[in-house]
DNA sequence: TTTATAAATGCAACAATGTTGCAAAAATAT
DNA sequence: ATATTTTTGCAACATTGTTGCATTTATAAA
């Protein structure tokens, strides 16, 4: 993990500081799941809240998490698994929200619409959030 | 409008007051714009914002307006066109959240989707949203 | 119409999330 | 080892949302 942290701040030409490894390393384990400022300031041995959300935005602009959005109303981060780039962001996935413990994963799948959108709108990204209970929670 | 408020007020059998009366008023002339919290309050004349955080939920418990859904980070309502309940909201209709002007509107249409969810995991609810520039800001 | 009662309001107080400016500290480049 | 550029950490602030409680208001009952 320490290593794949590493060499992704490298890759991306960021600076190798100690929140950045940190954040970037709870990212890697966290896998498909998205977490939120506070989930990742519990996380953290040492924290301050604005460099936290520094380093959430950086990591953003260079495609190395995406926001996922569950209608959670907090903003939520996972880890880019495909191709993402400062200007692009090909999370294009739809993401789990479960209502009870509030937890949000990110899922694969492909989504189909018929929806009509008014005359001069521009569609730039579609999001497909499922609610509902995970399997924690179900029992 | 007016009429149409007190007869949405009666049908639920909610107490008419100001707040109400002005809230519904609102939410009739957006027709299909979801309104959020700060956009009713630079629009009502008297506000108190925890009176108007309450109406809000009691509107969306009796399934006169519902959450629309839009990721930008607040909480924002349209009125429900369709047949909501307290248990139940219907609006499974898809949002266009505009980034420019940070508008969101309801659309029709219908989504298919192909998406496996893990075991154990039950989806109560589907979102889905379509971002990008709408007409206004487009030009 | 007046009174009783049930519900809604308005206030204080608080919590969570997020942003900006700026000086100090740290990471890289020279 | 030093210069330069970034990042950090702090104060200060803004927005959004919630809860408890006394007061006021809307409706139901007498």
């Amino acid at each position: 993990m320490q290593e794949k942290a590493l060499e992704l701040l490298k890759l991306y030409r960021l600076r190798n500081t100690a929140m950045r490894r940190q954040v970037l390393e709870l990212f890697l384990k966290a896998g498909h799941k998205a977490l939120s400022s506070s989930n990742l300031e519990s996380a953290l041995e040492k924290t301050d809240r604005i460099t936290l959300y520094r380093t959430l935005k950086t990591f953003e602009r260079n495609g190395i998490i995406h926001q996922a959005i569950d209608g959670s109303g907090v903003t939520k981060y996972a880890l880019c698994h495909g191709q993402c780039s400062e200007h692009d962001h090909m999370d294009d996935h739809p993401h789990f929200h479960c209502k009870d413990c509030g937890k949000t994963i990110c899922l694969e799948g492909k989504i189909q619409n018929n929806v009509k959108v008014p005359k001069g709108f521009i569609v730039q990204q579609k999001h497909f959030i499922l609610e509902g209970t995970c399997s924690d929670c179900s029992n």
